[in-house]
DNA sequence: TGGAGTCTCCCAGCCAGCGGAAGCCCCGGG
DNA sequence: CCCGGGGCTTCCGCTGGCTGGGAGACTCCA
């Protein structure tokens, strides 16, 4: 940029970014020493972009001065390939499966070495659980993950088997029972997981297959969780396939969404 | 910014802002070419913001070299206030309406003379809507936007009624009766419309009412959209009413999300 | 093979951005 | 009441990163 900066090689806009960077899901409002700490920037020149970022409508500035993503962030992120095709076609099918088990019910897509949640259908009377729409967990100890980490190419999978996360004192963390895990799942077309990810809960996912020019990717997963005293799990396999496959026939007639 | 710019005055920030700006739910997917045109960026210094913005995942560009919206972007606007807090602890109570109804269930919060559809819950089964998350209607014409227009200050009611737009036949554009109208849903607790913003559809719709340090204000306004053979309207309200009641309610429990 | 359309790379000039310093505001403690 | 301190805002002279026309690469189609 121009002017005396003291670390160079930094571009305007970079720092901008750098300011949004600050934010996120354990921060979501922030004054402006903190974003400038946060963001590596010095005070003043956070106060200066905060200020274009504020008035474009990026951030809002609240009452009491802190800073929180605006609305035209949201509008934005609503654009968002993920939002705009794959939620859109498949909330529908959730409800359904929400609607004959009354448990909470997962879309997830493969974000690197994560499940990335995309839509997530939840009443009152589920059981609660930590996932929430945006949150990224691991593909190893989650049901959805499972299925993913299952259709991934193998460098992924060698990632995420490198170093797997133990959440739970049942978490699968071997690196050889999960390969064996990821052919079963391959073979049966479903995964399960019993209190890998948190204590209490059991899930099933299936994966949701897209057919297009004649090849066939699996381009997210749909799962369930149910609290651990059930043990009708095998029961909603059937359920989650017969969503998953509309959702799949939905996706092949919209324009490809990656 | 430095350099030789034709337009000085114009911050490398507020260029990289407007490239963004260029994306919108009409065009969620742009070329390099277009995004400079509708930014007004010469295709050279778009070109250059673009691959800054890809790189840090605020666009990502696709196999056939069109940008489209990131990741990034999206994980940022789910922090939006609108969408941490209000749509989440709504989002239950949306379900619930929509199992006992079968219908779509909106909530929408007043943007300017806007309503601002914050969430949305429709089955396969329910009428055909136009309204999506993150869509803008006008407040004249929809359920929402009455009970929203007839909790907002004098002066957002008169900008409201200067100009109404005419989106069917059955559209109320005159002021006098409109304002009739919002007094009537004052005093009654709940709007109703009549194949006003689509043919075959009629909404009713009732005020998110919170509750803080003391005094009562109308956060949001749910509504339920039914086809017009329907003649079971009134018979919604308590319905819609029990579930603003706990929405509001929940929310009193939270920090203030505005 | 030629031509139009689109994208990528290059670079010299120059002004917009940088950020330290100083001032302001608010709050709490003495 | 005064004082100290933390957080925010404004000011301003120096300078190096930004700008954008131009040239070349690439793609698609006739």
């Amino acid at each position: 940029m121009a002017g005396g900066s003291a670390e160079r090689g930094r571009s305007v806009t970079s720092r901008a970014l750098a300011i949004l960077d600050a934010f996120d899901a354990s921060a979501p409002r922030l004054s402006l020493s903190e974003i400038a700490e946060r963001s590596g920037t010095p005070l003043t020149t956070a106060h200066r972009l905060l200020a274009e970022l504020t008035g474009w409508g990026a951030l809002s500035r609240r009452a009491d001065g802190r800073y929180e993503i605006g609305r035209k962030l949201w509008d934005l992120g609503l654009l968002a390939p993920v939002s705009l095709e794959l939620r859109q076609v498949a909330a529908p099918f959730l409800l359904d499966v929400h609607t004959a088990t009354r448990d909470t019910v997962h879309l997830a897509v493969r974000d690197g070495t994560s499940a990335l949640y995309v839509e997530r259908i939840s009443g009152r009377e589920s059981v609660p659980v930590v996932s929430q729409v945006g949150s990224r967990l691991p593909l190893h100890a989650t049901g959805v993950g499972k299925v993913l980490l299952a259709a991934a190419p193998d460098d992924v999978v060698a990632e995420a088997l490198a170093a797997p996360v133990r959440a739970t004192r049942h978490t699968v963390v071997d690196p050889g029972r999960l390969r064996r895990e990821l052919g079963e799942v391959r073979r049966r077309g479903w995964a399960r997981t019993a209190e890998e990810m948190s204590l209490g809960t059991l899930s099933v996912a299936v994966p949701v297959r897209v057919e297009r020019a004649g090849s066939t990717v699996v381009a997210a997963a749909l799962g369930i969780v149910v609290p651990s005293h059930r043990r009708d799990l095998p029961r909603l396999v059937p359920v989650l396939e017969v969503a998953a496959r509309g959702i799949g026939r939905a996706l092949a007639r919209t324009p490809p969404f990656r």
